[in-house]
DNA sequence: CTTGATAATTAAACACTGTTCAATTATGCT
DNA sequence: AGCATAATTGAACAGTGTTTAATTATCAAG
């Protein structure tokens, strides 16, 4: 059949990511297939792929939807907090509770690699930049005399840091269950790190 | 034909590993298939099979190969240094540097996740916990009044912030090219973490 | 109301992938 | 020399991503 009235363009699209968000979430990130996919929305992989460019654009999409939902518990988190010092931690805090809760999800956004020639598309970007954002406000915040690099530096490395505890804590590769909670982690971390920022600044 | 008297199980082995290690660092994790691997020994896939549990089995040991190299420059830079301070920022920055240099066998020391089920072997297990000894042992001469848990602790932390800001470099995903080199996130990581972190101690 | 152009959808095909297993064949032992 | 053993093969199965010719439903024009 052609141009079935059932569903418009945007419908069919909308219907696909959801259907790999859903694949996602359950059989993670190698779980997901064109052919899955299109079976779960009644459409064949021919259409699939008219509508999107291979699996790895599909994933993108989905992925989008993460960091957007993501980036909506970090802003509750940041503003359910008054100062900037407990801002930055209960966003990082935030940021460990979301990987775990959705760990298929969050996982899939780091596991997916784009081919070297094919750049990152703008929509997806800024949904990253809007993320580093909250960290880089919240030291301002912090620390208004520091310059915008300085800033941007310690945003990177808190940033890097917190994803590296998440990453290797969800992937049971920290061996530290009977040592420390990976919230024990990060508050030790950001905690130690900010305390010796603030100082440094004022030298 | 059966028992070509070309190699040992032995031999046959290794071959498919050095092979399994020759593939990953040309093509990546993704790049690796049995068949691949097979040809290149001038072996089929079934005698593969008769030697390793799948393919995951094969990249498990390719990548213990990668832990010991990986060791051995960690502990030539631990003993390059003199004062413990030192030795943790060496340690820390070899570890970039491998990454780096090794980019694909190492990425898929964390791209590798066994089944469920399936547990780490011990022998694999081993080298990991090297890795933190090394870490452990400098932080412990760094200041001998901390309890193991306190260094367990201090350790993971580091490890695994300095993992996180190797992964996302690599991996292109840290946007900090115009703000600082990877090596000036770690070092001024370490320097305020472990400023605040011997503060605290002497509380 | 029929025709024709357009565009969506399908199904089949290709070259891969991991994994299994019956059949084959070289080796070492008796 | 023959036999049992064990290594090796190659084919098979079900799955993967991706492309494309053929089909078919819809819409506009006559």
């Amino acid at each position: 059949m052609a141009r079935r009235n059932d569903h418009s363009k945007e419908e069919l699209q909308s219907m696909a990511i959801d259907a790999t968000r859903s694949l996602i979430s359950q059989a993670g990130y190698e779980g997901v297939s064109a052919r899955k996919v299109a079976n779960s929305i009644g459409y064949t992989v021919g259409t699939l792929y008219q509508n999107f460019n291979g699996i790895q654009d599909l994933i993108l999409h989905a992925n989008a939807f993460t960091l957007s939902s993501l980036l909506l518990e970090l802003e509750e988190a940041y503003n359910h907090s008054a100062s900037p010092r407990w801002r930055i931690e209960k966003v990082a805090l935030a940021y460990l509770d979301f990987a775990q809760r959705h760990e298929k999800l969050w996982h899939a956004v780091y596991k997916l690699t784009l081919p070297q020639d094919q750049a990152i598309p703008d929509w997806y970007q800024s949904r990253i930049d809007a993320l580093f954002s909250l960290l880089e406000n919240a030291l301002t915040q912090l620390d208004g005399k520091r310059s915008t690099t300085e800033i941007q530096k310690a945003s990177r490395i808190l940033w890097s840091s917190v994803h590296g505890i998440c990453i290797l804590h969800v992937g049971n590769k920290l061996f530290s269950d009977n040592i420390a909670s990976p919230q024990e982690l990060i508050q030790s971390l950001i905690q130690n790190y900010l305390a010796a920022w603030l100082q440094q600044g004022t030298a």
